[in-house]
DNA sequence: GTTTATGCAAATTCTTTGCAATACT
DNA sequence: AGTATTGCAAAGAATTTGCATAAAC
């Protein structure tokens, strides 16, 4: 799926500086930062990039995740086919630092007690990965 | 178990703030937010209570939650016993936006794919919990 | 042409730092 | 007495708001 697409299907308008921030996050699939975006694109405003992801949030095209070092992070939502919508954990290294997905553990198969509902798994779980484990 | 023992056992000075917050810690059973102690204890400077934080989660007395509103909250992490321990997932409902615990689901039984070794699980999930579901 | 987005400046909130006064051991 | 903690002021970082200009529809 590409930007232009995206931003017309959610009746948005197709800027320069959105096209761009929503077609990285097509592309990356680890979590972003505002920071991240700033030095992507040193072009664009901070305020504005701050407006993007507020609004893109609020139209529920990327989540945002908070790391424990406050950092928040966001991640593109939607999956690449529209048949399903799975949601997945991601997972940070404190070894290594690097963020990745736990493509397993979702919504629906998380286990929780009854009676509860899940809406998001927007959280990460912290640990040591398979690369520094070994 | 006790404020007045605890800051015993861990080496530290006992004052007046640092028995009450810790105190507080014990009774409440949710996570505390900076700003909660700060109503709570109006006497204490906001510097201190900031220091007390950052002091008692360095020595491993609490542990931080971050919340996908960015609020940082920290949880007692010690059990009261001392055979094992536990720390539990949190969960928050976003119906009446109660923080509670999951205790069925710990760092021991949380289901991570091979090679993965899990350090906290000081992270929220996010849902709908019972009362607000029926 | 009308509505919305952007950039800049400034305001707000959260958290940390420096330092002198105070409290703990 | 000596060391650590506190309070106050100020600095720093992250994010939001107001408003005039510019771009999208």
């Amino acid at each position: 799926m590409k930007a232009i697409t995206l931003l017309k299907k959610y009746q948005l308008r197709k800027t320069a500086h959105r096209l761009g921030i929503l077609q990285f996050f097509l592309d990356e699939s680890k979590p972003i930062s505002q920071r991240d975006l700033q030095s992507k694109f040193p072009d664009c405003d901070r305020v504005t990039i701050y407006r993007i992801l507020n609004l893109f949030q609020e139209k529920g095209l990327i989540y945002r995740i908070v790391d424990t070092d406050k950092v928040v992070r966001y991640a593109f939502s939607k999956p690449q086919k529209e048949i399903h919508h799975h949601e997945h954990i991601h997972f940070k290294c404190e070894d290594c630092g690097n963020i990745s997905c736990l493509t397993d553990i979702t919504a629906e198969n998380f286990p929780l007690p009854e009676g509860y509902t899940i809406r998001n798994v927007n959280f990460l779980v912290l640990g040591t990965c398979k690369k520094c484990n070994q």
